[in-house]
DNA sequence: TTGTAAGCGTTATCAG
DNA sequence: CTGATAACGCTTACAA
């Protein structure tokens, strides 16, 4: 069913159908007959005819790398919350770690004729983004900071040197901190460089810290600390770079000490604020970032950036909130 | 950049240009001369073009409706990891429940001419989906049954029926179910009935279980929990419609008995398997579904139907675990 | 193997 | 207000 079929059943131009469509001018006559055929006929117009002639699509592409469930589905609510009430679509693409994968999506997305591009991403950004920039594609980056493009993320140092400080810590404690390996520098480095700085304010020297490294489900958390307590050292606090990790520290506490709230048992403590976690553990102290804000803000950044393209760069660093201590 | 400038370019036609993009008949030295220019301009071809063109998409649209964080993302992953492998691309979009969102993001894909489009939802499907059912769009839909589509989905009933069998229930335990409320079939209706079911199996008598209902967050299982011990009833189990749910029972239980393995206190049972829970709570009786592989089987009876376009609606039902029991 | 040319379904321009 | 008509960038007969 294409315009002109519809024009014709009306008796009006293919033109016509087209001003009805976009809110032209148009006499009220044919305005009821044009509602009447494309009712009748179940008409749906051609986007892909309307993108080619326009050269806009009023679409925004967005790449979820994946990596945490609860950030990705946070922030695509947010970005489609925003881009709903606004005049943009969206189309999401989910892609795993594969590089190959990625660039695959990126290219199909630019094929698409889209008007910007969000990457959700806490692993490095591919170099494909290069593609976009010689398009002259705006780019937002969501989840870490990309030299010379805009960015929202989340303040993960900051998070952790509060955090850090919030723990009761003093000089004596014995403190673990449980690192996730890898290239996800916002949950890696970030988080323990500013914990490690946060200890260091409430004067435990960095090198009393044990710090030790690991992947980024349960198990993996689990794992990781039930060797560290099987090797005979004694802590105060087993201090983790996500939820996940802390509830498998949680696990192998319990299996050592028999109970999570045993007298010497090591407090622990997250990142994420999972729900679960906290009804089940609670209060754990973790960190609460507002993911769907996050959202918000990136497609606001984009809207920018779609308004006026000469507009810099900018990079908004959103804030947390410390819970559970 | 286009067809006809890279053609220019290179010195051929735009005919060839598209033969070398589509591997046609093409002479080596112009294939050279092609893939040079493409590189220099950094040429990214028109999709809408040729759309428009081919009237084929190779594209699958797949509508998320929001529920469960890790049956969306397992179901996403799945569906892209299968198509990815083949010859689409998918097109993704998440919506929340607002009905009036359902039917633009539908529109909006039908608009790009897509393929097909999968629907993964445990809300009701929108009386749009009659839309594409006119535009001959081949439908699967996840997550639960509609008459007349072909559709994927975990059997909750049977699910809910072995886990309350495998429970260690006497005719003489006092039993809470605690369902979700509201238009969820799935994990409302089905899970309900399949237990009691279950429990009648094992001689307890439907009347003698105490059935509540609550919302989908670990904070709504926390009040309507806390609730029921307040109202002074004593219960050997309380079951619930989700993890999240339990994890809220397990904190009211804490609550009112110290602790969640303190003698008199109820024991848990949800549904999902999530790890958290299971780690700082667990074992608890649950049950896993592979979400990844909804997925990819979602994906499979599309590639089928996409293939054949006579073939009869089919129903899918997929297996799961009782775990921890 | 190659090029020419006719659309695909829209929208925008330009006369009426 | 309205209707022809020319693009938009691509694929694909068809002819060479």
């Amino acid at each position: 069913m294409t315009n002109k079929e519809v024009a014709e059943l009306a008796g009006v131009s293919s033109a016509a159908v087209s001003r009805f469509l976009n809110g032209g001018y148009l006499s009220e006559e044919k305005r009821e007959r044009i509602a009447a055929a494309i009712e009748q006929t179940g008409y749906v117009p051609s986007a892909n005819a309307r993108i080619l002639r326009t050269k806009k699509s009023d679409t925004i592409g967005v790449i979820l790398t994946k990596t945490d469930e609860s950030a990705m589905s946070g922030v695509a609510s947010g970005l489609e919350k925003y881009f709903f009430a606004g005049d943009y679509g969206t189309s999401l693409a989910y892609v795993g770690d594969d590089i190959k994968e990625q660039a695959k999506t990126m290219r199909s997305l630019l094929e698409r004729q889209i008007d910007g591009i969000i990457l959700v991403s806490s692993a490095p950004v591919p170099g494909d983004i290069d593609l976009y920039i010689r398009a002259r594609v705006p780019v937002v980056v969501v989840g870490q900071h990309v030299h010379g493009l805009t960015c929202v993320r989340f303040d993960n140092f900051g998070a952790a040197y509060d955090l850090a400080s919030a723990l009761r810590c003093t000089p004596e404690s014995r403190v673990a901190y449980v690192d996730v390996a890898g290239k996800y520098r916002s949950f890696g480095a970030d988080r323990r460089k500013g914990f490690l700085a946060g200890l260091e304010r409430v004067g435990v020297e960095e090198d009393r810290v044990k710090v030790c490294s690991t992947g980024f489900t349960v198990n993996d958390g689990y794992k990781t600390v039930r060797e560290l307590l099987a090797s005979g050292s004694v802590f105060d606090y087993i201090c983790c770079a996500t939820d996940s990790v802390a509830a498998g520290a949680l696990k192998a506490i319990r299996e050592r000490y028999g109970s999570i709230t045993a007298s010497r048992a090591p407090k622990v403590s997250g990142f994420g604020d999972d729900p679960i976690l906290q009804a089940v553990a609670g209060p754990i102290p973790s960190v609460r970032f507002d993911y769907e804000e996050c959202g918000i803000k990136a497609a606001e950044m984009m809207v920018d950036l779609l308004k006026d393209r000469t507009r810099t760069n900018m990079s908004l660093v959103l804030g947390y909130q410390v819970v559970g201590v």
